[in-house]
DNA sequence: GAGTTTGAAACT
DNA sequence: CAGTTTCAAACTC
């Protein structure tokens, strides 16, 4: 059945008569390794692989079908009902594009040693009960168990293409390349037209060095995402603290653990000090900040809060001291020509909004001071946490605000 | 998401 | 071997 063919080059069109003529190709077989792969998970390391999206190209689609029917259940004179589709059409490339790293022959072949020891037909023992294409695969193509590229693992040496590319457009440098796509230098075997895949190609390592770049921004913006959201957990989890000096349990320290500009009690500095050009003493404070920025626009606003009648006070002059930028922590997308990609004025007035209505409901309900300031920090964490998971997302929603 | 580009493999 | 066809993935907008 599947005894040794003849050569590659002559293809065995006899079999194609009763089983409508369609070739497990060494792209058949690439898919199914790296299927299997999925599927038995002896690799430490084995990153599922994205099933691939043929639908016209005869692929076998094992990772569809080994994931639901056991292999030993695959009964080999069910050959022809493995074929995803009954077109007549040769096999596709774009699953052999899956062997490129090539797979784990060992996973399968139950021997010892490295991949490209492994022998094909010692992988065609363990699947024997495999579907008669993959017999034939193994016939029309010893090679097909072969990676086309050594994993080189720690010795690096073999990391070349077994057959080499042949671009002609994309000048090795994209992924239409399967050396480029599997992170190598393109090699004299290779055919490709206009290569600049090779170790001193300028262009290949400005492409490199932007790849980079790339990736160190990518991990900034994490980390950064990371430590805002703790700090906003953290100040939201955090129990209400004593803002006069002899409300509050003295045995807690609400500004402890808490970075500068997030510290409960210099926020509340930040509203007084909003708020001190307009000292009526029979408003409240949040409501008198909430009619101040009714009528006010936010450049105007951001520019009155750093005017010269602004009284300095202690603790003010230790957050800025003489030199450094005179707007207030926290007000950056409130300074004129600050253009913030998420805090956009629309997120801010947004913001604005949800804490005004934090401190109209406050007032409504009676609440005491304490309450409702409270009520409106915490309103303003929420706010946050909508702007960070917006951020995330980074999608150009103008508002993430919903209130 | 739709449309285009690309190169491997099958085929002639 | 070269040229063509076919295809799904990579890429672009
Ligand atoms: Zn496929
Ligand atoms: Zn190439
Ligand atoms: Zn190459
Ligand atoms: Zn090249």
């Amino acid at each position: 059945m599947h005894g040794r063919n003849s050569a590659p080059s002559s293809p065995d069109r006899t079999m194609g008569q009763r089983k409508r003529r369609k070739t497990a190709s060494a792209a058949h077989v690439g898919h199914f390794f790296h299927s299997m792969r999925r599927i038995m998970p002896s690799e430490s390391t084995s990153r599922p692989r994205k099933p691939c999206n043929c639908t016209k190209s005869l692929c076998l689609k094992l990772a569809d079908i080994m994931l639901i029917t056991p292999i030993s259940q695959n009964a080999v004179s069910e050959g022809p009902s493995m074929m995803s589709r009954s077109g007549d059409r040769r096999p596709d490339r774009s699953c052999d594009r899956d062997v490129i790293e090539g797979p784990s022959l060992t996973a399968f072949s139950g021997t010892e040693g490295d991949a490209s020891s492994a022998s094909p037909h010692g992988i065609f023992n363990v699947f024997q009960l495999l579907s008669a294409d993959f017999q034939a695969c193994l016939d029309r193509n010893p090679e097909a168990f072969k990676p086309k590229i050594g994993k080189g693992k720690e010795g690096e040496s073999d990391r070349r293409h077994s057959k080499g590319c042949n671009c002609k457009r994309s000048g090795c440098l994209k992924n239409y390349c399967e050396c480029y796509e599997a992170k190598i230098m393109c090699s004299s075997i290779c055919k490709c037209i206009g290569c600049k895949n090779f170790e001193e190609s300028p262009e290949r390592k400005t492409l490199m060095h932007l790849a980079d770049a790339a990736e160190v921004r990518v991990q900034q913006q994490t980390a950064a995402k990371t430590k805002l959201s703790s700090q906003i957990s953290d100040l939201l989890t955090r129990p209400a603290p004593s803002l006069s000096s002899g409300g509050g349990n003295p045995a807690v320290r609400p500004n402890s653990g808490l970075p500068p500009h997030m510290r409960y009690q210099r926020t509340q500095d930040k509203l007084d000090n909003n708020f001190r050009g307009n000292p009526s003493p029979r408003k409240s404070r949040v409501r008198a900040v909430a009619e101040d920025q009714k009528r006010t626009s936010w450049n105007e606003y951001g520019r009155r809060r750093s005017g010269p009648e602004t009284p300095i006070r202690r603790d003010q002059q230790r957050d800025h001291p003489p030199g450094q930028h005179e707007s207030g922590p926290g007000s950056m997308c409130l300074q004129p020509g600050y253009r913030s990609t998420f805090v956009t004025k629309e997120v801010a007035e947004a913001t604005c909004a949800c804490l005004l209505a934090q401190a109209e409901e406050g007032e409504k309900l009676s609440k005491s001071k304490a309450a409702t300031e409270r009520m409106i920090l915490e309103e303003f964490g929420r706010c946050l946490m909508r702007v960070i998971n917006s951020a995330g997302k980074a999608k150009s929603d103008p508002c993430p605000m919903s209130c």
